[in-house]
RNA sequence: GGAGAGGUGGCCGAGUCGGCUGAAGGCAGCAGUUUGCUAAACUGCCGUAGGGUCAUAAGCUCUACCGGGGGUUCGAAUCCCCCCCUCUCCGCCA
């Protein structure tokens, strides 16, 4: 969420990020119902001066005794007056929030403008493609063949795009994730974390996927309850309406959790195998920073999360989001894209956002600064260090064998009980 | 799920029969005095948000906020209703 008075004062640079990144907040609008407002505010705070005033009046009258009827009949109509007015507001105040929730984060200078993927920026690549004397399997056909993906009972069990791992295959994922957890932790410095897979409401608006995201997240009616569609939902709210101690930052923590997304609308797109589904689990990696640090701290992370990919002998490459790719809250974003050579893709598996103060207003996580006195909110960042699903395709099909085998990265083999080949 | 207790400022903690209580007191924090240094002591400051005035400063001023929402009242942290959360006991279950 943007600052009504940055708003107010920067109408042309709110309206140029909403045009640059295809976001349709009516900021017309908006600073209308910004003034009427206003003009409520001022209306109803004299009345409840006035009405202030008389009760105290009464007070004194009523110690000493005297009679009071008069000031009592006034005093109601007066109280009879903010009510109504009280009301008005009330419905103005939450417009304005809801048009308030709908205006997007201003991309930084630095992000160029564009209207979609085809205008990013490629920044940096890591490795080459891979070349083989054989016809490449893609990851569907080598999970099938080696037993170790079963798409056919996921979906029994749960529906399409719920797949199963099994045998090697989840153990792989099982040795992925504790091979992460331990270079972020013990190389990288972040601190884990273990959250609640479900989410409240102030929490999912507190990253900002409501309220424009709620037809994309599996919702429980009963409780009122999100099913996290991504582990920053639940680390950034860890300090929702808090303080966070000047010196304690940058505060940087590191998740495992499974994700889950309706994919509502993209049905069609990436329909095979692990590429696009409902259910997944990632690593993420989460930041809350001071303000003048947040873009330094950016760089770190995205080498973060790169070091992964990197440490497993894949190939990818980085690339710089466009305004019209970039998300609502981001302020910048860099994409980092691991090659599937069986698949003929690169396949994104981490965004890495800043989000300078955009989600700490709304969530409300601050510190005291101690050069101004004030209270000022932190940047908020994140990297996923990766996701799971297009790792494991990577990794299957970058280290397929000519006979159909996988090779084990050698850095994961610790984790995998020393076993070297798959299948 | 049943019974009970409770949710007050960064923390702890008072709040009488509803009326100068935005809220005593303590701790922490900040600034200063004292001190050879440290400790201690003393003095002052010390919530958040939104208006107004105004240079989007300082200052001044108003309003709101004592878990959330609603109600009673001229007036509510204090009374009533609903909800949420925490704790204890019982039940049930991993």
């Amino acid at each position: 969420m943007l600052d009504i008075k940055f708003i107010r004062d920067n109408i042309d640079r709110v309206k140029k990020a909403c045009r640059d990144k295809n976001e349709d907040a009516d900021i017309n609008m908006l600073i209308q119902i910004d003034q009427e407002r206003r003009q409520f505010i001022k209306e109803v705070d004299s009345l409840r001066e006035k009405n202030n005033k008389i009760a105290s009046e009464i007070g004194e009258l009523v110690r000493s005794g005297q009679d009071i009827s008069n000031l009592k009949d006034e005093a109601k109509a007066i109280s009879n007056q903010i009510k109504d007015k009280e009301q008005e507001l009330k419905e103005l105040q939450a417009k304005l929030d809801l048009l308030l929730l709908k205006v997007p984060n201003i991309p930084d200078p630095s992000v160029p403008v564009g209207f979609n993927e085809e205008q990013n920026l490629d920044i940096s690549e890591y490795g080459g493609k891979p070349q083989y004397d054989f016809e490449v399997r893609d990851h569907y056909f080598l999970g099938e063949v080696l037993d170790i993906l079963d798409f056919k009972r996921g979906a029994k069990i749960a529906g399409s795009f719920f797949p199963m791992y099994k045998g090697d295959g989840a153990h792989l994922k099982r040795a992925l994730i504790n091979f992460m957890f331990e270079v972020h932790t013990l190389e990288h410095g972040y601190t884990e974390v273990s959250p609640p897979f479900l989410a409240n409401r102030d929490s999912m608006t507190g990253t900002g996927q409501l309220p424009k995201l709620e037809n994309d997240m599996y919702y429980v009616e009963s409780d009122d309850l999100f099913l996290i569609p991504t582990g920053e939902v639940p680390v950034t709210n860890i300090y929702r309406d808090e303080y966070i101690p000047e010196a304690k930052l940058p505060v940087k923590f590191v998740t495992y959790t499974p994700c889950f997304r309706r994919e509502a609308g993209a049905y069609g797109k990436d329909t095979k195998g692990l590429i696009r589904v409902h259910q997944f689990d990632k690593v993420e990696l989460v930041k809350f920073t001071h303000p003048e640090s947040s873009y330094d701290e950016h760089e770190n992370l995205l080498k973060d999360a790169e070091n992964i990919l990197q440490r497993l002998g894949l190939h990818y490459r980085v690339r710089l989001l466009c305004t019209g790719d970039l998300s609502f809250s981001a302020a910048k974003c860099y994409d980092i894209e691991v090659w599937a050579p069986g698949t003929g893709k690169y396949l994104e598996v981490s965004s890495c956002s800043n989000f300078e103060d955009f989600q700490a207003r709304r969530a409300s996580i601050k510190f005291k600064s101690k050069a101004t006195g004030k209270s000022e909110y932190v940047h908020t960042l994140n990297a996923s260090g990766v996701a799971l699903p297009r790792l494991v395709i990577a990794i299957l099909e970058t280290y397929q064998t000519k006979n159909g085998k996988i090779n084990v990265p050698d850095c994961l083999k610790k984790y995998f009980n020393g076993k070297e080949i798959i299948g």
